[in-house]
DNA sequence: AAAAACACCTAAAACGTTTTCGTACAATTG
DNA sequence: CAATTGTACGAAAACGTTTTAGGTGTTTTT
């Protein structure tokens, strides 16, 4: 087993100092050529690399990205995190990947963990429970450390910090306005629990579409899952009480079960109902018909997270301005609604 | 800005040692009650909590888990990572992803990089790019360094490390003999390139199931897809050319695509085709019909990779032996095949 | 009362770097 | 020839821990 060399090793089979050995791998002008020649070649043989925890314990740097998110089997999370990794990578950065699991206690344990030491700054998505329990202490902590985060998709208004997410709003809206153009009516909107911010912010779209548009808010034609296990029974009920010609759906599984459910009851889509969800992801692409999709550029999310985060670590300026990056959503048109 | 709080500090406010500090933060029976108490309450007064890096510098362990898969938006590899980074986690370990995105030389970087001191072992699947060029001298030099390597998945014969993966072949042949007991005779197999590990076993275990019910093998019944990228064009002369009445997918995405292209023909699934692809994803399950799937139980395998390494890791037992595990698959029966 | 034991604490090395400062000697200057 | 400058290198501190090997001063033993 051939152990890791380290300076010490070739200084003293060379029969010089560390700091000369150190000096001459940089290529330093203070060592003659002829020791640089020699340690060098040394070194190359050898293939002396230098320890990543040494260094980073001399300056107080890293270059580790802590990223925390809800979820790892995540399409849209996953995206982000290919942005994430991506720039990072180009930058020089490895990613250490903390799952949350939606759990406001896991956020706070890996955050403190990882907060130690282990990495020069956070990217991250909130859990859902924390979302829900609205504590945001441990961000706090962190940040009054000096150590910077970003945080995407699931942010939250009051915590300091820089911020990228898509305009969900926006999104919403521009769906239900396609939807009423193409001259729907009973447009109904199928989400989640109000304290995920991106859901609230899409129910608020959604009703000012309507308004703008002059139709009239019927509560009755929104459907609140309790939670991401789809509940077949609520969505038939949903369906059978209320006449609906569009849907707009907060995520890609509740539409395309909705879209399974009403073309079991013959109903054709789009030309009886049209559906439109959040997150072009897989199943919109593969689904039959297609399922017109908000796009919400979850590479360029995490590329421009990565940038922001990397930027601030690298310059690490006192002044503490942050900036908020908001995409704009792109609607992906396929099969579920007419063109 | 509260700076992190180190032992040098609490030493010098209480006009202690450090070493009484470190000491009395462990409760070591050396130190007087009254000056650990004096120094625990200190110490949680301000938060303080040990450097990682500078223990990892001590103890030569980083308590990080290096994982490098070929990409991060797949669901296959997601649940792996999710299996990993649970068993992981509740280890105290923290896990560092590099994502290869399918290339020798990414592989090879991101290998060389955490090997120098940022992890205590890896969990990896080969990319293709290093399946297809067939060089391992990069694990070879990582596993000579005495850091604990586990393969899954996609792994290599004659790569001295511990493996997890399951029997591909296996869960081929289960699929064909299923479409044969249920009376197919013409029975497709589309695929990828030979050079990946898992898409040679399977095509494998579908001949020997052909062949050990005594149907004649046809090599024109096979479709090798050259990328992940679909090719409509293929896909559909394919469906032209042959006349198949049941179908083998080595992935998700292929068989979809096949199931939409003969149902657009006017073909009834299962009735006049049936289906089964490999991988028990989103897709599978959403997909009308369902996709019949093998699952290949990600997320147990990810557990057992973790288990496996941790346990090299922390037991560094110099004894070169090393487990191969490997798990069977499972079908997971869906409309795209007759019950 | 000297020796031994004990309780409590500190100095210093070690992990592997980087970097500042110092110094020995040679070469140049006035 | 003394003073200065320059060249090539080394010693040591620093990053934040842990740990070994002492080292006090007090108390117990004989």
């Amino acid at each position: 087993m051939k152990r890791k060399i380290t300076l010490k090793h070739i200084a003293r089979e060379l029969g010089v100092s560390i700091s000369t050995v150190s000096k001459a791998l940089k290529n330093s002008e203070e060592i003659g050529s002829d020791t640089k020649e020699k340690v060098q070649a040394f070194a190359k043989l050898y293939n002396y690399k230098p320890n990543n925890i040494a260094i980073s314990l001399k300056n107080k740097r890293t270059k580790n990205i802590g990223v925390i998110i809800p979820d790892i089997v995540h399409h849209f999370f996953t995206t982000v995190f290919r942005g994430i990794e991506k720039y990072a990578n180009a930058k020089g950065y490895n990613v250490i990947v903390c799952v949350s699991d939606e759990s406001f206690d896991k956020e706070v344990i890996n955050m403190e963990l990882l907060a130690n030491g282990s990495i020069d700054g956070f990217i991250m998505a909130l859990s859902s429970g924390t979302q829900l329990k609205n504590d945001y202490n441990h961000l706090k902590e962190v940040t009054e450390q000096g150590i910077p985060l970003v945080l995407f998709d699931r942010v939250a208004e009051d915590i300091k910090c820089d911020k990228v997410y898509i305009n969900d709003r926006k999104g919403a809206y521009n769906a239900v306005t396609k939807f009423i153009n193409d001259g729907r009516k009973r447009i109904a909107l199928i989400t989640t629990d109000d304290y995920i911010s991106v859901s609230r912010e899409r129910a608020v779209g959604y009703t000012q579409a309507l308004s703008d548009n002059g139709i009239v808010f019927n509560e009755n034609l929104i459907l609140k899952l309790p939670s991401m296990e789809i509940d077949e029974k609520m969505i038939e009920d949903f369906f059978k009480r209320e006449k609906v010609d569009a849907v707009l759906s907060v995520n890609e599984i509740f539409a395309i079960h909705s879209m399974r459910l009403v073309q079991s009851k013959g109903l054709e889509i789009p030309e009886d109902i049209s559906f439109i969800g959040f997150t072009d992801g897989l199943l919109s692409k593969y689904a039959s018909p297609g399922l017109t999709a908000i796009a919400q550029h979850g590479e360029q999310m995490g590329e421009i997270a990565a940038e922001i985060l990397i930027e601030k670590v690298e310059n690490d300026m006192e002044e503490e301005t942050f900036v908020t990056k908001i995409l704009e959503p792109t609607i992906i048109e396929r099969g579920s609604t007419v063109n």
